[in-house]
DNA sequence: CCACAAACAGGACGGTCGTCCTGTTTTTAA
DNA sequence: TTAAAAACAGGACGACCGTCCTGTTTGTGG
């Protein structure tokens, strides 16, 4: 007989919902604590999976990062920053609510853990050339999406000598490294003085090319 | 008698200057690899120094870290930004001064390794107190010097409503966010972007308020 | 010349981390 | 129904790393 050995523990087999599980915590702990920082045994407890699981997911750490950049960091500029920009009627507009919203966020959660994309790249970009085409390939995405949006801007009335890449390029940068000595001096003042310069440059020059 | 023991290798006492190479082995090792991945055993091995050395100059690899901070990041700033910077007629010119300085001396080398300051910023701020502290006054003090000088440029004719700490704020944010892109992307290309950008809008709006 | 502290040599020790291995359970395919 | 693969449990193993400890040598003040 030996009807289910008491049956102690009932195991459900949901790899997928298991690995999103997964990919979740890593994310949360590698944007926060940082790569090397994260330890595996403690992302199996916070959560709750044990080595095998883990093992057979991701075989190593380095396949669990590249899986953290490219579904979740890559989901985070795309929701945090291009949608946002693409629905707004300006360029501008469309920045200056992605500072604000990201500002208000960090105030609610009283500390700043710096910009995901921006943290990973600078720990793991040189470490592996994986992590440095993932990281890249998102970057490319995010300076492309401000770029077009500058464009459309301006195609409304007529064409001018703009440099819109380079505007998008300076944007990035300006909230990459804003939001960096937001980080080291755990104060939202960089973000909020760069995005007002931000906006206020771009709306100047947008204007003067009219 | 024991003459000397066959004088196998004299050893000749200099505290002064084992501190001061392995301060400079460590600041190499922290800026480019990282501090966690820099290992304590690979750095006496290539500072040529052994176990009971370090342990007498600095107890623990955090002390350690701090003077690296303390001494060289904060001494790399001030040579490589705040006194170009000062010395130029302009704030512009310094600024693109600066920049070409440094991305000639990048391709020089081939490889990007990022802002020594950005780069431990991203990893040790917020897992030390000190080391939060020690890097927010290198922050404050880049700004500063970049703000005064800005003041410096317009008090020549007359005082306008242009605000030189938020300019000197996005200088700095702009900067060290091309430069991690520029690391993520093992290409000058964003740091001579933002490069012409900064000194192209400074000269703009300096001009504006004559 | 002589104590005494500073400067350094070299290695041991405890803890941690990533990986892998063996076994068990669940699901799928035939 | 049954064989096989996928999904998971749980822990062992080896490597590595930071710290500390005991000894030896060099400099220094009296």
């Amino acid at each position: 007989m030996a009807e289910r050995p008491a049956s102690p523990n009932r195991r459900t087999n949901d790899p997928e919902g298991l690995r999103q599980r997964l990919v979740d915590t890593a994310f949360a702990a590698f944007t926060t604590r940082g790569y090397h920082s994260s330890a595996l045994h403690e992302l199996k407890r916070e959560a709750g999976v044990t080595g095998g699981a883990l093992a057979h997911h991701f075989p190593t750490k380095k396949a669990l990062g590249l899986a953290v950049i490219e579904d979740r960091v890559a989901e985070a500029v795309e929701s945090t920053w291009i949608t946002p920009v693409r629905a707004a009627t300006t360029t501008a507009e469309g920045i200056q609510e992605v500072f604000t919203t990201i500002i208000s966020e960090l105030e609610r959660k009283g500390v700043v853990s710096g910009c995901p994309l921006n943290n990973l790249a600078l720990e793991l970009s040189r470490e592996d050339e994986a992590f440095q085409a993932a990281i890249e390939a998102i970057f490319l995405r995010w300076r492309t999406a401000i770029a077009d949006k500058l464009r459309a801007d301006l195609r409304v009335d007529r064409a001018c000598d703009f440099d819109f890449d380079a505007m998008a390029t300076l944007v990035v940068a300006a909230y990459s490294g804003a939001m960096a000595m937001a980080k080291a001096t755990q104060s939202v003042a960089p973000l909020k003085v760069c995005g007002e310069q931000l906006t206020s440059i771009i709306r100047n020059q947008t204007q003067q090319g009219r």
